[in-house]
DNA sequence: TTAAAATAGCGCATACATGCGTTAATGAAA
DNA sequence: TTTCATTAACGCATGTATGCGCTATTTTAA
């Protein structure tokens, strides 16, 4: 079997806008003076989820930016206010 | 070993909160005079997992939000703009 | 500096979203 | 009615988010 060409089926989920989200986040904890700790704490999710969220190596799911959102008492949809 | 008392730990993930994201979408999906399936094909996602969203069955992700807006032609947040 | 707090990052098991296919049910137009 | 389009809903394999625990690194404050 022989090749003259070889193509590349790549499914980008986003990097940038799972990593955009996460600073986002970030951003919004800082301002809300919480810890990751305490955040987590107060969504009812592990520390560990959180930090992945904000280093942007996780694509989080809506349930979680609800529990995150209602911990930083803003809405969700600020949690997607970005560039 | 005897209880007189029992205690129930029920984690329950919203699921009003992704039943009315669900929601949400299908009215978008409607403004926007599109098919199931044609949404499906721009946002490329499986028509399945539109329903399923629609429907209030999944929890989805934020990457399949951004993918879902971007073929829908709004905002993320737009998404998310519901009570 | 040192100590404490906060964050990064790893490993692993489990739950579940996704992706892909299929059929059933519903709706709309002829 | 019949046909066609749309949506509902199921099954299954795979990838991955979650949940929990732990240690390493970084940051902050004393």
């Amino acid at each position: 079997m022989k090749y003259d060409e070889f193509y590349f089926v790549i499914k980008v989920k986003n990097i940038e806008y799972i990593e955009a989200f996460g600073k986002n986040l970030k951003k919004h904890r800082n301002l809300a003076g919480l810890s990751q700790e305490n955040l987590a704490i107060d969504a009812d999710i592990p520390i560990s989820q959180v930090g992945r969220i904000e280093r942007g190596e996780v694509n989080t799911t809506i349930s979680t930016a609800f529990a995150l959102a209602k911990a930083l008492n803003i809405e969700v949809l600020e949690l997607f206010r970005f560039d």
